[in-house]
DNA sequence: CCGACTGTCACGCAGCGTGAATGTAG
DNA sequence: TCTACATTCACGCTGCGTGACAGTCG
């Protein structure tokens, strides 16, 4: 299962919670590629790379797109020119901030609502 | 503007903050039709299909899709079998619920790796 | 009659879900 | 050899964005 530390697809799917189709997608898309395959074509995937897809996974509900997320992790990971790393960071970092506040009103809003809900189905 | 009290479709965009096309698109899928429209064609709505958009917005970031969206909001407002509206509101109560605790779950999580980026990009 | 607002198509796009048919690992 | 897991198409779906072009309101 192991072969030399990297995990196939199923195992990452487990680990990170996603599904086979989206760790596929985001192979797809050039955001996260798998380390290796097998002789036979099998994806295999390092330990860096299941980070890399549990970065993905946890800046998701703030609904960046795949390309955004790609420039992040890619920032994250220190790849590219170090002063665009800087800047890149800066500026989704500053935008992530804003994204983590308004998701913070709208749960609240939905809680509300829900609990309005609530009261209306325990009637 | 305001014929009678009723609101035409730049207005309820203002005041729900939701584009033009959404509520348009709303409309399209019968979600939130509007009560009237002027002789010349343009769509006239009341506070009440206001407050539903509203409700909808609200339900919005517990990504229940626009189908299940109508059946809740029908449900709050006392449309249908009366027998329905309980099982109805009742499933999706529960299933509001959960969404809200695992959405916090995410935002936790996201606001953490935010916290990690800013001190990447600070250091 | 002008400008701001609104209308209806209709195509485009992201982010996967969901088979179907086939091959690989052990 | 058997079977669990993996592979590549490729079409389908949701929820709008984004023009283009035309009509309405005051």
């Amino acid at each position: 299962m192991a072969t030399d530390g990297m995990h196939q697809i199923g195992e990452v799917a487990d680990l990170t919670g996603l599904s086979l189709r989206t760790i596929r997608h985001y192979e797809e898309v050039d955001l996260v590629p798998p380390s290796g395959r097998t002789a036979g074509g099998f994806r295999l995937y390092t330990d860096a790379d299941v980070d890399r897809l549990q970065v993905v996974k946890h800046l998701k509900p703030l609904r960046f797109t795949l390309d955004e997320m790609r420039t992040i992790a890619d920032a994250l990971e220190g790849r590219g020119d170090a002063e665009d790393r800087r800047t890149h960071l800066a500026t989704y970092v500053d935008e992530a901030e804003g994204r983590c506040g308004r998701l913070r009103e709208q749960l609240a809003a939905a809680e509300a609502l829900v609990a309005t809900m609530r009261r209306a189905a325990d009637r």
